[in-house]
DNA sequence: CTGAAAGCGCTTACAG
DNA sequence: CTGAAAGCGCTTACAG
């Protein structure tokens, strides 16, 4: 049967197809679209992107009608299709360790709540405290194309850290202090506050300091620093557990034996946690230990309510709010367009709360 | 001058771009596509995508020489573009009043872990504890597109409840319990643990009980439970101070006094929070009154390390490992396309620690 | 202030 | 097992 195109009968038959060829179906009736609220409002697409994406361009007229007709359907603009055609994901990537057990948990609050105020949202990658999934991690958070990172820690392995840089993408690395920072960072030195406990102890005379930690990398710089100072007024034997996280008060209590089995006259310990720390408090309650006076226990990231609960621990407060709200600021600015401090240094306190 | 369009020639000028059509510039060079993994590889886009999507479907030869481009490359596909054309979105959204005080931080840690394992990434939206913008944050989380979503308590507005029904997403709600789930449900009755706490204070021949209590609705259905349940024993003057969350020890501190006044013999106290309570208790012992002798004090969220520390409280501890697990294993049932049960009850825990 | 066309980077639905 | 074409729902880059 010949083809009967009724325009352009010049062109060969068999490059033409004999009828506009059927419209692929892809999948069902999907929700609603831009231009459904387009056609309703008697606009252009575009201009209903403009009251959503620039609505100062857009008359007031058409402002009220357009959105009276958003109001009436319900949309909600699709924003992986937006994300697509504007490279603009305003999706924030948050990668921490575990928010669990309350240390990173404030940070993350904060600076969610600052990033959503400025019209981003946060995506939450937990990584544990295993470096071995990081690079899937990393995947799936760049494959959603986040306009900006934070991570919780310095990242370890150096591939990571090339590839993060490559990306080109703002960063902000939090909670620890780095010569070589991949961006931005803003933290402190967890060697230094090695360094801070292990001159409290020396100051409260302590002859014979132990340590229980985890051994991921920022504890390991906090037992270079306590190790490094002590060594230095010549205290070189150093009773130590390591333990693996999660760290918990069980943990805490099922240390302080082993530790006084390689010290028996054991008088202070660093313990990575406050968790740890309460742990190694209740071990020393039953072994009739008195706290401080004759065993200093220091914590570390401050548990609120342990100002009241445990007046006999010292701990190590950092401002975890702070450092939430600062790492925010830095990548606000940045994407801004702003140049931003590369490094800033929250510091830390060691509270003591009762001296004898 | 001329049109020297060389086919068609029958087709009218005017009709027809003197040349091709300039082709739009969209922004400077992007990033790695898919479509330069394919060249690089030999083989067509699409089976780029089968390697990451179906890679069962792949020559075992085609996977490994694509699998080498995208390693030689550092290919990440795009899921923006990936979502917006296959409308999985490979997103979960989870709504949390907030993470920082650690209530809910462990729902969200497993929820979390669990839906990763699975391939999904969790959109986090911290909704705060008003209602006000609760609107403007749903639609911030469809305009992703999520899969499914975890509410923290159940939907509080109507409207907002028949938008998220609308919608026709699978959603668990989680920590309360309703008889109107929007969809699935896992949690428990903040009311029967409000009944639970008046028996266990009845039980302790209490006779002039207190409550300090944030004014938000889980807090309002404990409240009423542990109301009624007094009223049936007769019991009908409480003394209340309500507080505005963030709920700290501080506040818990401030607020014994208050209800002193009220209640000149009060002899016990309900607090919605075991930061409320530890500070309740703090502020017992400096009037000297002794817990829980003469004072009783029940907390609730179950802060790990409380066992340890204040053994003089008790506290009504609830599952929230185990309601995140259970609300990530609803979701992926549902996504899987099998059913699931629609209402889970945890339950909860009165743990009594002290008993004089 | 508004709009028509093209393109963002993938996947679907066919076809072979 | 592999691929060409079309389409997902927006926004960019022009043009008026």
């Amino acid at each position: 049967m010949p083809n009967h195109k009724p325009s352009a009968a010049a062109t060969p038959d068999l490059l033409e197809p004999t009828v506009a060829p059927a419209k692929r179906q892809r999948g069902g009736p999907k929700g609603l679209r831009i231009t459904d609220v387009a056609a309703l409002a008697g606009v252009a697409p575009i201009t209903v992107s403009r009251v959503f994406n620039s609505p100062e361009t857009v008359a007031p007229e058409t402002l009220k009608r357009v959105r009276q007709v958003v109001q009436q359907l319900g949309y909600v603009p699709n924003r992986l299709a937006g994300g697509l055609s504007s490279s603009r994901s305003r999706l924030i990537a948050a990668i921490v360790p575990t928010i669990a057990h309350s240390l990173f948990s404030e940070t993350i609050q904060v600076f969610s709540e600052t990033m959503t105020r400025a019209g981003y949202q946060v995506l939450l990658a937990l990584s544990g405290y295993s470096d071995s999934s990081e690079e899937a991690l990393l995947d799936a958070v760049l494959s959603r194309r986040p306009e900006g990172v934070l991570l919780t820690g310095v990242a370890h392995t150096e591939s990571l850290r090339e590839r993060l840089h490559n990306v080109g993408l703002p960063i902000v690395e939090t909670w620890d202090m780095t010569e070589t920072p991949i961006d931005m960072l803003v933290g402190f030195s967890h060697y230094q506050i090695g360094v801070a406990v292990a001159e409290h102890f020396l100051q409260r005379n302590v002859r014979a300091p132990g340590l229980v930690s985890a051994n991921d990398e920022r504890a390991l710089a906090r037992r270079a620093g306590f190790r490094e100072r002590l060594a230095q007024a010549d205290i070189h034997e150093i009773a130590e557990v390591l333990v693996s996280p999660p760290s918990s008060v069980a943990v805490g209590k099922a240390a302080l034996p082993t530790l006084l089995e390689q010290a028996p006259h054991l008088d202070a310990v660093f313990c990575g946690s406050d968790l740890l720390a309460i742990g190694v408090l209740g071990a020393a309650r039953r072994l009739g230990l008195e706290v401080p006076s004759r065993l200093s226990i220091c914590g570390f990231g401050d548990l609120e309510f342990a100002t009241e609960t445990t007046p006999q621990l010292t701990t190590v407060r950092v401002d975890g709010t702070r450092i939430g709200l600062t790492a925010a600021r830095c990548l606000l600015d940045r994407l801004a367009g702003n140049d931003r401090i590369k490094v800033t240094d929250v510091g830390f306190h060691i509270v003591e709360r009762e001296t004898t």
